[in-house]
DNA sequence: GCCGTCCTTGAAACTTGTTCCAGATTAACG
DNA sequence: CGTTAATCTGGAACAAGTTTCAAGGACGGC
């Protein structure tokens, strides 16, 4: 459907120069976003920051939504490969849980217009975006399960667990865009639901 | 506290036509919503279902935003009063709320379309339509703590766990709301979560 | 009843996301 | 190369949220 850098099922693979554009777009994107948040990533605009046409821009990216959300997959990409690299290093999966999540706060607070556009995008995409929304999901689930640090396949509960840890981390940042959340309480809503996460079972496999 | 329906406060009282007028809108809305959800309701058309100006519209409610946030807390006021009449009857805190927000869950797959309209807006509702969300904010704290039962000021971690649990149902309904949750996962995350809320204290005052 | 003020109306204009199209460019293949 | 299909471009056009404005109506104070 969307043509995808990194997956190389289900796609026809990009040419350099499709590569090139479709990253550019994105680097656009990023730019107005920084300096102004969801409002100021207006589709002509990133065409021609991206200099392609802009029926180019909505062959790749078929609305701003799946564009600001692909931005948003780009970056917890990063984070992830980050987390990967110096991975927290709390003694309980609860607390390597918040420690990631704090981390990626501290980063989010230092482009709080970026962050909104891209969460706002986020929350507001609808089933049209399901494929690029699902791979975000995904990757969040993936962060959190990394933090915690288990090895075979996470039972059901710990798999609602989870959820409701992204849940709380999803809808924190909105309550916090929006004015309602100070960045203390994000950080204390955070621990909070990491105390769901049960602690690492002497007994069984453990890293 | 929390503003009732009209708010003394704050704001100057509107004669008898401009309150059938503001009935007038958010009825329409609600029809138009409930029919076809967030893209349906279109300013002309609820300005003309409503048999008012759209610059009127306007006047009442600033944005569609503001519009679906309003149709939101009028549903909430709804759902505070019903729970008042029969209240969740389980033992522990943690149940109850269980109980009201799985009711209140229930009520909302009833009308997918009109559910998505008024989320969709409320979470991607900005700074500018503060006020608005903050109520709704305030009228959800209120009927979480309803269900929690205790009497006096909630102390902070409390309301830390309260956050949470609202954080869970505002985005477990988006996820809902997306396709990316089952129902059975919402009912499971909003139990998950419950179990946050700490027990009834046998030496402290309660019902 | 009269007057000044605020409210409502109808309609046009403006903004920005999205779609459409005809012609130019590029890539793939023989 | 030459051909053919796919892609890209520039630009117009459309859709829906929002703004603006002049003229008529309602309301409260006198």
């Amino acid at each position: 459907m969307t043509a995808r850098p990194d997956s190389p099922s289900s796609a026809p693979p990009l040419t350099e120069r499709q590569e090139a554009r479709r990253r550019r777009i994105l680097d656009a994107t990023v730019e107005l976003a920084r300096r102004g948040g969801f409002g100021a990533v207006q589709m002509r605009e990133v065409a021609d920051s991206a200099d392609v046409a802009l029926g180019t821009l909505y062959r790749y990216f078929p609305s701003k939504i799946h564009l600001l959300v692909a931005v948003l997959r780009d970056r917890l990409e990063g984070l992830r490969e980050t987390l990967h690299e110096r991975p927290p290093g709390g003694r309980e999966p609860g607390a390597r849980v918040v420690e990631a999540l704090t981390r990626a706060f501290r980063a989010l607070r230092e482009e709080p217009r970026l962050t909104e556009a891209m969460v706002r995008a986020f929350t507001f995409a609808d089933r049209s975006a399901g494929a690029e929304v699902e791979a975000v999901s995904r990757l969040t689930t993936a962060i959190v399960l990394d933090a915690v640090g288990r090895q075979g396949p996470p039972p059901p509960e710990l798999l609602s667990v989870v959820r409701v840890v992204e849940h709380t981390w999803h809808s924190a940042l909105i309550g916090w865009l929006s004015g309602r959340c100070s960045g203390e309480q994000v950080y204390g809503d955070i621990k909070t639901v990491c105390e769901l996460i049960p602690a690492e079972t002497p007994g069984g496999a453990h890293r």
